[in-house]
DNA sequence: CGTCGAGATTTTCGTACGTCATCACGTTCA
DNA sequence: TGAACGTGATGACGTACGAAAATCTCGACG
């Protein structure tokens, strides 16, 4: 074939415009729709493309505050901590780490009272350690999904 | 009307599917098509709906390293600090916030040589004072889009 | 050891069909 | 008065299917 890496192509051609049509991506791609569905069809199933989201402003309907929130646990604890941490929908990524904390967590809220009555209901748990809460004062970028080098693919 | 937060509704509905299409999405919200096309363009126009992505899986395209990076920077050096991360296309969230560090920025990288070169390079800057790097273990949730409540929208 | 080619496999393509998005219009309902 | 609705027309869209092209496999031959 002509294309050597058509597959990053196409995952960045949808970064661009995640409800391109197949049509409008065959042309920007100079393949036919049906190789475009085709290969799109396999990102799915293989997992590279997970799924399709609006991006949404969060701050638009009324999410003003983003905190960064960094937990010491208790070991044999990390689990339901986690656990805890993700099932709070406004937890937006929650990640165990290395380092002076253990885990790190990103989430985002309405106001500042708001923020604080959460968090201070999270660490009524006896088994974190310590804790360190950074609130946002800017979001430089947030979520940003970059492109894929063109050779690389699943 | 019947339905007070259709906007919030609707948002909630494309994060399920971001490729919904009209139809569909009218028949879920139970009313027209019309109506769901002139509610997604007013959500647009307002910023509520910032555009559309597939969600990547980097894991399955080879970036297996994530990395929160924290900075202490020299005051007036952070906007160029923040703007130096913000164009590493590697880094997905830059923020400017409160507490023991400037900037915490999470990036994803390809093995942990390739995070530790750009990190050193990064860190060459006289401007940032102190650095703290956590590599993430475990990635629980991340960059999730929580669905609104009923009532809230732009 | 290199390469040749027939057959099998994979990939790409064009077509066709039913569905979809969009727009303009007039209507209904609170 | 404004928001939601229905209708109809038009061009675009997604998908299925078989044909065509490219690629791979592997034994045979020089």
């Amino acid at each position: 074939m002509t294309y050597e890496n058509l597959d990053a192509k196409l995952v960045n051609a949808l970064l661009g415009d995640g409800r391109a049509s197949l049509r409008s991506l065959a042309e920007e791609l100079d393949v036919s729709v049906t190789t475009v569905s085709n290969h799109l069809s396999d990102l799915e199933d293989e997992g590279v493309i997970e799924g399709y989201t609006p991006r949404v402003d969060y701050d638009a309907v009324g999410y003003d505050v983003t905190a960064v929130i960094q937990l010491q646990v208790e070991g044999n604890a990390l689990p339901d901590i986690t656990d805890t941490l993700r099932d709070h929908r406004q937890m937006i990524s929650v990640y165990e780490v290395t380092g002076d904390y253990d885990v790190i967590a990103i989430g985002k809220f309405k106001d500042t009272d708001g923020m604080n009555d959460q968090i201070k209901e999270l660490l009524t748990d006896p088994d974190i350690k310590a804790s360190n809460t950074s609130v946002v004062l800017n979001a430089v970028s947030e979520n940003e999904q970059f492109e894929l080098d063109i050779g690389e693919d699943a």
